[in-house]
DNA sequence: ATTGAAGCTTAGAATCATTATTATTACAAA
DNA sequence: TTTGTAATAATAATGATTCTAAGCTTCAAT
């Protein structure tokens, strides 16, 4: 688990915006985020962080995590009262949530989709954030042979 | 507060479906919520249904708002990790959640966004559900005189 | 190098929306 | 009426998250 020079540069320079450090911790959890493309929970991010960092405890993860969201470069994902997700995708993308696997997935969204999404509000109405997700199930396409 | 009579046939119907009892609380609860235009959570609802019917439990509240979500004349509406609200509006639509007020409003879709929403999805992922809410501040267009 | 202040991490306690448990009550069928 | 089942209400339990307090680390100034 190693945290690549750019995202480590990356990491050091929102941490100097917020004066705050660059500690051992924030950047293996930053690490263990951008090591797999799926949505951990805190708790799963806690499970993946002691592998190469048994001392770490959970009460940090979360921290981690918070700061880590505080400098956007990873985004909170909730479903429904589900545990929250963290995402380091930065791009504007929806959420495909699967019933059966429980795992999530991120969609792209095209430019002129994200236009008219904004667009429906009526007048007086303005947006900060715009939130998508999908639930349902996503089917085995990989042909058998 | 008095629950409409169309209201408390569409009720009475959909608790048959899934043999269960209509009760003074579960109608009284769903009068409670078709009265407001807003979404409630379940301990405003709470305080709501008490007004009139002084001895209900909030256990009974959010047993009655369970029973409403699965009889599907209700739907649960999600926001981050706040408590979860509840809508009565059937029709497919987004929320908006204003920061300032913490209000929630509904904002209709167009059947063509809708349409294009669900053409986002690569092949292999079936969506059976859809959010989209949006987050800001709903500013007052109101003419000052 | 030493010191002091501020920032960090950690363990454990607290919070709070929600769910589970259970005794009591309501009610519908026999 | 009797009887069986469902619903209500009070209370306890749950669980993700946040808070608290104590000790540890970093770093700049001396
Ligand atoms: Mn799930
Ligand atoms: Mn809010
Ligand atoms: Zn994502
Ligand atoms: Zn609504």
């Amino acid at each position: 688990m190693k945290l690549p020079e750019t995202a480590k540069n990356r990491l050091e320079d929102a941490l100097k915006q917020l004066n705050l450090r660059p500690t051992q911790q924030r950047e293996h959890v930053f690490a263990v985020l951008l090591s797999e493309r799926d949505h951990p929970t805190a708790d799963e991010v806690y499970v993946r962080a002691k592998k190469s960092m048994p001392s770490i405890s959970l009460a940090t993860v979360y921290n981690c995590l918070e700061i880590l969201v505080s400098c956007k470069l990873v985004k909170q994902v909730n479903f429904d009262r589900e545990p929250t997700r963290y995402c380091p995708n930065l791009a504007e993308h929806a959420h495909f949530h699967c019933n059966d696997s429980h795992r999530v997935y991120d969609v792209d969204l095209p430019q002129d989709l994200l236009n008219s999404l904004k667009s429906v509000l009526p007048k007086g109405y303005e947006a900060s954030k715009v939130e998508l997700s999908f639930h349902g199930t996503r089917v085995d396409t990989t042909p058998s042979k």
